[in-house]
DNA sequence: ATGAATAACGTTAGCGTTAACGTTATTTTG
DNA sequence: CAAAATAACGTTAACGCTAACGTTATTCAT
């Protein structure tokens, strides 16, 4: 009820409760050698002067803090999403999250706070999709550890959203509307998420005999510039693609500028689909046709297993991997294919006479 | 040099230096009292050992823990700027950053986290741009904290930008332009920033005798989505609207994307103005014109104030207000005048001719 | 030379909590 | 009914560190 100044401490609740300290963390925590009564008076004193137990010196005397670790870069938008996931996934269980951001130079986080997250917090779940040596310093620490989307050799679970699969949806998707001279605006390749896409583009374009021209691969760096610059690359061909998959919806978005500042539209004149399914991918214009991480999952994933881990069962499989999913819009369409604006009245955009 | 399984403690430092433990922890905390050979060797021991201070033992025996936390959600591409403008200003310093992310239905942290950060960081920067009554609860603590962008009533120093200003710089520039028929998005007014940027703009259309019909007026709510339905709004309207001003990036996003799907282009058929100047402002398609927040400075000025707070300085100012800046993009034209796109070579910037 | 100041350490205690034993009543069992 | 088991507590120590005193030698001023 009251909120008192500064917080109490076991200690002075036992005083007033008359019991001695080890009892009333014994009440508070829902230990046995407690009777009833006292146990419920107990409660009701904390409850009363606003008792929060101290993590701090909790997880000093050897206990859990009760708080997860997170270390992300909070740059790109998926990762963002995968945070904002993780957060509302633990938010049904009594673990907090703390988050610590990666600047975007550094490819590895400082010891330091590897060492700090490491004293305070029971468990991390690390989002670099880096191959990272410094998870190696981790490896030997007692701290159980969950990777989301990390590539490498590793020791630790695991969680990873089918690339490969996902990849080969779209290029099956822009196959079926009928191209077949597509370009790929490849991603940072440091990450295995990116090497499954490229690999799975490259596996479709054998498969359903695609043009497959080395030039139609351009690297975007997953950046919105890089997918720019690709993209203009892509344009400036002597024979154009028809189709252009990008590795991510953020290098899709720079593809896309690039294709308007180029004079030509989406989905008239070039179809576009991306990667990710970040939120912003739904609301550019033309909606963005796009493979669904299910960053949710992953997320929620990632929880459970980390969870379960520092109650000290081991996760079942190393890695968890989920499924992608197609999600189309607006940004593709059959080729050649004239079709009316989806406008509410009548807008006229250059219907396209599509060149060989 | 050799990282150790488990890190080491001072008690093991000083015993291998054959020291007391205390002198041990002036050594490294580089504190007198230590003769400078015992402080080498310490120093050098302790280094090779791979010694790292324990935080949590620092902080509960009531020193510091050189960690700063931050409140924020991490929801909205302005708030995530500013994280990553905190963290980079702390990397400087000798402080680490643990962000704790709200969930965008929360409107306040539960208390759980506000005392656990309480407990263990050395002051708080708060970038909730609520009236927040939580924040109430941590005044009377005696831990540091600056608040961004907080608009009410409140006892710890506030680091905000001219919102006032640059909604009239904004206003002014597109008047300039030629238009007086502007129509507003605004944003959620619980927000003192929303407010000021409604205010200036009702101050400018009487300032210049612009188009006052309330109907110019129409919700955001800061959102793509608001954005978007309240372009439609805008474009219902009898009379046109020639400009509209968006009282935040991402809603000037979502107007672009209504004014496209109504069959109109910006800037050719209606100029459009965001505020923020968020990554994404310059990467959408046409670039654009927008407020710039000084997101690095404010993130800089909130490190400043709070490190400073932490050594025992109070600020000198309650409020520090940083100015914005107007940049001058695509998406802003004169009225009526007919330019050529500005494609890849011969993009000029418009040459305005000032109304008075 | 002698008391006082200083430098360079060491000791003790405590931050708030929990684990691991003690201790004391009360109940159970053979 | 005595011995053993159990429940309900209390005590002690420890987590790793630092603040606040002690202690000892050395230097300094008079």
């Amino acid at each position: 009820m009251s909120t008192n100044k500064r917080s109490s401490t076991l200690s002075e609740i036992a005083k007033i409760a008359e019991v001695s300290v080890m009892t009333a963390s014994r009440a508070l925590n829902n230990q046995p050698g407690v009777s009833e009564e006292k146990r419920a008076e107990i409660l009701r004193i904390a409850e009363d002067m606003g008792y929060v137990a101290n993590r701090v010196a909790q997880r000093l005397s050897g206990g859990k803090s009760r708080v997860i670790g997170v270390i992300a870069q909070l740059h790109t938008l998926y990762t963002s999403d995968l945070v904002l996931g993780i957060g509302s996934a633990l938010r049904s269980s009594k673990y907090e999250m703390l988050v610590y951001s990666l600047s975007d130079t550094d490819s590895q986080p400082p010891q330091a706070i590897v060492s700090l997250l490491r004293q305070f917090v029971d468990g991390i779940i690390v989002i670099l999709p880096f191959q990272s040596d410094y998870l190696i310093s981790l490896s030997d620490a007692d701290l159980p550890i969950v990777t989301i989307d990390e590539g490498s050799h590793d020791n630790f679970p695991k969680i990873v959203a089918d690339n490969y699969q996902g990849a080969r949806l779209a290029i099956q998707h822009l196959a079926d509307l009928g191209h077949r001279r597509i370009g790929f605006i490849s991603g940072n390749n440091q990450l295995a998420s990116a090497r499954d896409r490229e690999r799975a583009f490259r596996d479709m374009q054998a498969q359903l005999g695609l043009d497959d021209d080395p030039e139609l691969v351009v690297n975007g760096n997953f950046l919105q510039q890089g997918g720019f610059n690709a993209a203009k690359e892509l344009l400036k061909l002597p024979v154009r693609p028809t189709a252009i998959f990008a590795a991510n919806d953020i290098s899709a978005a720079g593809a896309m500028s690039a294709i308007r500042d180029g004079g030509l539209t989406v989905p008239e004149d070039i179809s576009l689909v991306g990667f990710d399914d970040v939120a912003v991918a739904s609301q550019i214009y033309p909606a963005l046709t796009t493979v669904k991480q299910p960053s949710a999952q992953m997320a929620r994933a990632a929880v459970n297993t980390i969870v379960a881990m520092i109650a000290g069962i081991e996760p079942a499989t190393a890695v968890i991997m989920l499924p992608t999913e197609l999600v189309v819009r607006d940004s593709s369409r059959p080729m050649g294919e004239v079709v009316e604006m989806p406008f509410s009245k009548g807008s006229r955009k250059k219907s396209t006479t599509t060149v060989a």
